[in-house]
DNA sequence: CTGAAAGCGCTTACAG
DNA sequence: CTGAAAGCGCTTACAG
């Protein structure tokens, strides 16, 4: 069988408990018995049983991963992206990952309950934002610990979320744009609804009209096509993808016709020439910061909701260009 | 706190063994009492208490999944569909899944035996195959039972593994090309490693002798490109996406001038015309059938290791085309 | 078909 | 600083 803590401690010569303590690295244990118990743990490969542990501690030192309830979150690299950081993240924290996933909802909301009224989570990280989810519902009225990767259109005030500041990244497109010497610009979207959408392109119109350029909003669809614009501001990198190709069959050259910035810096702008120039969001810090920030919460009594922003960076590629 | 199997014991005027046993319908109880204890259960709202029930059978009843140690696992969309569908046929079987994550195999390879030596899993299924895997010798040799998903190059006939027919899968795509009247077939990749380009290569190969038509090996760099190739079977989606933007700039037209027929059916073939004719390699059902051999393994003493085939299908979109 | 009891491997007041 | 004991919520021989 499996060596447990009973076979430390006789080793050790100490009680179980002693060793349960000393594992934990108890202020009240001896540094001399301390060195040991560790002694005998090595000697012997001890390694704890989780499930054991979690039934007398009450805590199940698992945090569970909520996917949107959407079939397109296998195309989205980010998902796969954050899930990896925050697996790697809570290992150092010594802390487990279950995931959630369904096609619907009502498949999702389900695992969640069980997984939480099972006791194998101690609560979650959301990966989605959008309006009036149900699962947040639950959690919310539930007081489940949980923090949210996006920002939620309602509730922002209660919600521990963790973000970038999407109104600062549509004002630095301008901004950037700008310093180029672009005067007409463009935002494109296949979307206007979700907070996404609001706030970058509420920042880009914000800064443009600051700084007296012209501007409009196109939604892309089957016959999209520019006036006098010289540079657009894409909402994310597959739509930018589809924007340069569909300029590029109408004669226009990126970037030395028109220019184009993007979102997210996914896998998607260095595929095919031109490689595009693009934000990154920092998905690995979103991740990272999500799981620091669900610890606070289950561990601190009282912990008040808070909004973090995380930095992003600018990568310049082939999709921009000074105008002359 | 919470209601515990005691307390639907009360209810129910038995004795906590026996609800234990009404649980999991086993077949000593009676229907009556069956019906009295489920009463009861949805009465008072019992959920299991997952640690407890893992602490007392010895069964984790969670299934670890081990991606690969390399930082573009983010950007093929496969590893996130097949979480889900791994995840989602776990749950009908009441299995929970945990993942193993690392940028490097050592940092993974220690996250596989922590979860295995802390009894946190049953065993694994691992998403990768390639040559002397130091993950899949540990499991190997400590007869931790797994299931791959892909043909490992190496102790295939002491491994469990689900993979699609890859020789055929080559040999179907110079079928199809051939009866749209191709004679001049090159299959393009951007690497000649592992196990699926050697198959689809070698079916490729095969079946293109078969029919005395002209074949080529080409390998994909800066200056790519054909000759009097009128079709060209690309190793994967992403490939296939830049081998049609170097094929265009060059002045060829797909399928026009020349066909492409590629694999896997990713997200990659429908962002940009032309949509790419692809086969697809029905990954839900891979996944599925990694959780029910997985379980299979775990259950029945003496299981022999098994190869299972998953079929795929023809997806034509928009670039093949008949000669004349 | 059902019950009483021991046990899974930890944690944590309580006592000293 | 350490030990003895109870308990976390299940499962499963054993007995009847």
């Amino acid at each position: 069988m499996a060596v447990t803590i009973k076979d430390v401690a006789k080793k050790a010569g100490v009680n179980a408990s002693t060793v349960s303590r000393a594992i934990k690295d108890s202020s009240e244990i001896s540094d001399k018995t301390k060195a040991k118990v560790r002694k005998a743990m090595h000697e012997l490969g001890y390694r704890r049983n989780a499930a054991a542990q979690v039934l007398a501690s009450g805590k199940t030192n698992t945090i569970g991963v909520v996917f949107p309830a959407v079939n397109d979150k296998e195309s989205q690299p980010f998902y796969m992206k954050i899930l990896s950081s925050i697996n790697e993240t809570a290992r150092d924290y010594d802390i487990s990952v279950a995931i959630a996933t369904g096609h619907t909802v009502a498949q999702l909301k389900k695992q969640v309950e069980l997984q939480y009224s099972e006791k194998r989570v101690d609560g979650f990280i959301v990966l989605y934002a959008g309006k009036s989810d149900p699962i947040r519902e639950y959690l919310l009225n539930n007081k489940i610990p949980f923090v949210l990767v996006g920002t939620p259109s309602d509730h922002k005030n209660e919600i521990t979320h963790v973000d970038n500041d999407n109104m600062l990244l549509g004002r630095e497109a301008v901004h950037h744009l700008v310093d180029l010497h672009h005067e007409n610009i463009s935002f494109v979207t296949d979307t206007t609804q979700g907070e996404v959408f609001e706030e970058r392109y509420h920042g880009f119109k914000d800064e443009a009209q600051r700084y007296g350029i012209n501007e409009k909003l196109l939604v892309m669809d089957r016959d999209f096509s520019v006036t006098n614009e010289t540079a657009l501001v894409v909402i994310d990198d597959v739509l930018a993808l589809k924007v340069v190709k569909q300029l590029t069959s109408q004669g226009l050259r990126v970037p030395e016709d028109i220019s184009i910035i993007t979102y997210n810096n996914s896998i998607f702008t260095t595929i095919i020439h031109p490689y595009l120039t693009t934000f990154d969001i920092n998905i690995e810090q979103l991740g990272a910061t999500a799981v620091k920030k669900f610890l606070d919460l289950r561990d601190e009594e009282e912990k008040l909701p808070e909004k973090t922003i995380i930095p992003f960076q600018l990568i310049e590629r082939e999709t921009t260009k000074a105008r002359i």
